[in-house]
RNA sequence: GGGGCGUUGGUCCAGUGGUCCAAGAUAGCGGCCUUUCACGCCGUCGACACGGGUUCGAUUCCCGUACGCCCCGCCA
């Protein structure tokens, strides 16, 4: 078996078609197949080198990779449609002389004036093949007139149908169509003929993509029987749909890979997230590892129907991915997030970094993704404490608590054990010996040192930040009550 | 306008001609736990698009309708 998945460098590589990648990749290696990478840039116009540059980083990082492409290079390449041009045009002169394809000298406006007329004659908008039997002189005649011709493909008029892997028996019918471009004036292949060409070439056995694909089949379909090829097998996957249920777009907000890694995802969180996405088990299991993935992916298991991208459960599972993670890696990933708030500095020193394990440690399953980290590791890495003001006003500025803080400032002082379980103790000895509740303590306590009513454990969050800390934000507190 | 593909709770997904007054997850809501939040646990809300047909029986099969998406580009 051998697939590939061939995105266009023309933006970010966003995640319908990183799953449709994912997809691949997984149908290739669950088989001992060779999965290829191929960019097809045949639009110079909005293709970028630098897109397919941060298109492959992306696909590596999400936890792909790959046989064959651009820049591994492999026994079919180049793996670059602008690099294989002289094959399409080679091709292109094979069925113009075997009279498959024929030369259209149709300007865009004529074409689009064409387009116009029929939709208002309420008819299907397509290529009426007006130059399929243009004459010599005809031809001689535009030629003259600086014309450059495009290349159409003469469809055969008949029915065409295949099998798709994951919807059965789909049938079109040519008469319906008008005969397509494979050359374009400029001389470039088109999409259509880029895709069969390569696809032959590089022996692609299984097509594997979206439906919005399933329209453009019997075109492919006829393309590789004009070159006296067998198709591949196609299956078509459902489309993923941003959560209005319309196609993906940037007014769904963070739709990328690239954006998705931004705002702090981790990998393998987004590769589980993405494979249960039109696809799934008959168990209730959801948490999977690649390896298992590979094993148990198959295309009678995708779904037919669409699927919406939910935010709320990738942030869900991205948080169980981020439970199980190593903890040096997380100290590593989490440094570009803190030092964008201006939390940590360029540089690290060890035992910064130690203190950020434990940060992270304490923090737990707070964290969901590494965007959260500024606000919620704040209280440990920031100098000075910024009160909330509602909590200020429900927790500090109330009776008797300037008195506790003061009693704390005293007894903290003389402490020299900041472990836990002693400040537990210490604190708890206090709250029998005053008589006082153990949330009236601890209430005001916690937001004295950390400015807020939420957070990690109170006693981890004290000893975490150490003697001179606490002992700091308690008089901070202190004057901030009378304020 | 033509053609194609689809439609199970808000979302993802399971399931089957009767065992389905439809499972799980996520989200929401409520509770328990806890010094708070989060986690965890428990509970709760909520779906077979609609109409016909086939059948003893249809969410499951067929037809139609509605709705959604896609193609009909010298974009890919």
């Amino acid at each position: 078996m051998r697939v590939r998945f061939a995105p266009s460098p023309t933006g970010y590589l966003h995640i319908g078609n990183a799953r449709t990648a994912l997809f691949n990749y997984l149908l290739a290696r669950k088989d001992n197949g060779s999965f290829v990478l191929r960019i097809e840039d045949t639009d110079t116009e909005r293709s970028k080198p630098e897109y397919e540059k941060i298109i492959l980083e992306d696909l590596a990082w999400l936890g792909l990779n790959w046989d064959e492409g651009p820049d591994v290079g492999g026994p079919f390449g180049p793996y670059r449609q602008s690099e294989r041009l002289e094959i399409y045009q080679e091709a292109a002169q094979r069925l113009l002389k075997e009279e498959k394809a024929y030369l259209c000298y149709c300007a865009p406006e004529e074409l689009e004036a064409m387009r116009q007329a029929q939709m208002q004659r309420k008819e299907s908008p397509r290529y009426d093949n007006r130059c399929r039997s243009l004459t010599a002189q005809e031809r001689a005649a535009f030629e003259k007139e600086g014309r450059k011709p495009v290349v159409r493909f003469r469809l055969p008029e008949r029915k065409v149908t295949f099998n798709d892997l994951i919807r059965g028996e789909i049938t079109f019918d040519t008469a319906l169509m008008g005969d397509l471009i494979i050359m374009k004036s400029d001389g470039k292949a088109a999409f259509h003929f880029a895709v069969v060409l390569d696809d032959i070439a590089m022996e692609i056995t299984h097509v594997f993509r979206g439906e919005d694909h399933i329209s453009n089949t019997p075109r492919h379909i006829l393309l590789f029987e004009a070159f006296g090829k067998i198709p591949p097998f196609f299956a078509h996957m459902a489309m993923t749909l941003g959560p209005d249920g319309s196609r993906l777009s940037k007014r769904h907000g963070a739709t990328s890979l690239r954006e998705l890694r931004s705002q702090g995802y981790l990998p393998e969180a987004i590769f589980n997230y993405l494979a249960l996405l039109g696809w799934g088990t008959t168990d209730d299991k959801e948490i999977f590892t690649p390896a298992e993935l590979m094993q148990e992916f198959s295309l009678g298991r995708c779904k037919e129907g669409a699927a919406i991208f939910d935010m709320a459960k990738l942030t869900w599972m991205n948080g169980l991915y981020f439970q199980k993670a190593d903890l040096s890696r997380l100290v590593d990933l989490s440094l570009p997030f803190l030092r964008e708030a201006g939390l940590v500095s360029e540089t690290i020193l060890p035992e910064e970094r130690e203190y950020l394990a434990r940060v992270i440690t304490v923090l737990g399953e707070r964290i969901k993704k590494f965007s959260d980290l500024p606000e919620t590791a704040g209280i440990f890495l920031k100098d000075e404490v910024e009160y909330d003001a509602q909590a200020k006003a429900k927790t500090l500025q109330k009776e008797g608590v300037n008195k506790i803080l003061a009693d704390l400032s005293q007894l903290l002082e003389k402490e020299a054990d900041f472990s836990t379980a002693n400040l537990e103790k210490v604190i708890r000895d206090y709250c029998v010996n005053q008589n006082l509740k153990t949330s009236a303590v601890f209430h005001p306590l916690r937001v004295a040192v950390t400015g807020q009513t939420v957070g990690p454990g109170l006693f981890e969050t004290l000893s975490l930040l150490g003697q001179k800390k606490t002992l700091r934000r308690l008089q901070t507190a202190q004057q901030n009550i009378s304020e």
